[in-house]
DNA sequence: GTCTATAGGCTGATAGAC
DNA sequence: GTCTATCAGCCTATAGAC
């Protein structure tokens, strides 16, 4: 094995400089929006050369339509794979629950960088026609488990769009909020603790499935 | 009647001074986040001068710190105001999630605003410090209801902080991304209409209140 | 209270050595 | 590929006239 070539400051391995510059300026993006993460600080966080950020990606606004972009590539690769289309549609429903929350907790920052881009409302023109692309995907995808579940009658005729938001949404404002929640519980007296990724998952998956499953069919569970 | 004195340049009355400039920045602040929105850009918007911001606010985080104290202060009166401690808890939670939606509409950047103060994760610790004070309460109001409909049997024992979590989460995302979802199913093919606030306050009632129900109730409640 | 002019700092990006 | 040095532009905030 030729052990790695271990120099600190010059000629390292670019695909290194690319993950670390990549890694720290996720973190910044999601804590301080995109005017808020300096060129400056992204690069000393990943302990890299501020000009790096325009040899590599030609900018910090291109560092950023990276970083988005493949973002939205992971969780839509993941999320689809979460659905086991054997399953029944509310155990479907449930894997993409927990999915979305293993990935989540893989990539804690992605969560609020997605809000952040979703908030800023079509300011960013260009990058959204990218991110436009995906999002009908994810919704398709939970799209399919409803209508699969309203089909055999296991579900009530929710509309599938509503039920999407509400359930992306807990789990975005969940996530994004994380780091806030933990600091906010630690400084409030009589605070419960902060809840766990696994609680809150099973939670929602509890409250969802509950929520739209079809009135016989509840009554027929039930022994 | 003394008509007010329309003259467009000097010694305007310096509440409305005051006001235009708190609602062009909550606006900037929402969709550009603190370090995006210009002081620059927020006065022309507001159609002051740039300096009236440091005059009337002390600067820029003055102004940013005035629109969040008082924003949480109005959003916890109405969710207060909005539980009729007189009615079931399921429609109590109803209302709290109705009162919720009321204010998002009346206040549109709200949501987003606040969002991007919870995902600052503690980072502006001045300010933190008051938003710490306002959450607990919010909770307070929420917890009461669900343990209210805990101990008469109607909803089954489920956690407060979760519950409060995922219902807050859903309608928090919901008005925070209706701008960028509005223009996001404009774009798309075979997309569905945007769906209106009552649509999801209707939805997002009915699936949390039958989230929770305790069973033997819902099993009563059919007829 | 409001405005103009300007100071002073920070930001993103580039040129050019290595 | 990486680094240092540097520049032009923009940003917040203030001084001072009105």
């Amino acid at each position: 094995m030729t052990a790695p070539p271990r120099r600190r400051t010059k000629a390292r391995d670019p695909q290194g400089t690319r993950r670390a510059l990549k890694e720290a300026a996720t973190t910044l993006f999601a804590r301080r929006g995109f005017a808020g993460a300096t060129a400056d600080r992204i690069a000393r966080k990943a302990g890299v050369n501020k000009a790096m950020i325009n040899y590599h990606f030609g900018g910090k606004r291109g560092l950023y339509s990276a970083i988005v972009r493949e973002s939205f590539g992971t969780l839509l690769d993941r999320l689809r794979g979460a659905v086991d289309e054997e399953a029944a549609p509310a155990d479907q429903l449930r894997g993409f629950i927990a999915t979305f929350a293993e990935m989540a907790q893989g990539l804690p920052d992605l969560p609020a960088m997605l809000l952040r881009e979703m908030m800023a409302g079509g300011e960013h023109r260009d990058l959204d026609r990218e991110v436009f692309e995906f999002l009908p995907q994810i919704l398709g995808t939970v799209r399919g488990v409803l209508e699969a579940g309203i089909r055999d009658g296991s579900f009530r005729a929710v509309n599938p769009l509503l039920t999407h938001l509400s359930m992306i949404g807990g789990l975005m404002f969940f996530f994004a909020t994380d780091e806030f929640r933990r600091r906010a519980l630690a400084e409030m007296k009589h605070a419960p603790a902060p809840p766990s990724a696994a609680d809150f998952v099973s939670h929602l998956q509890d409250v969802m499935t509950r929520g739209i499953v079809a009135e016989r069919h509840a009554a027929a569970r039930k022994r």
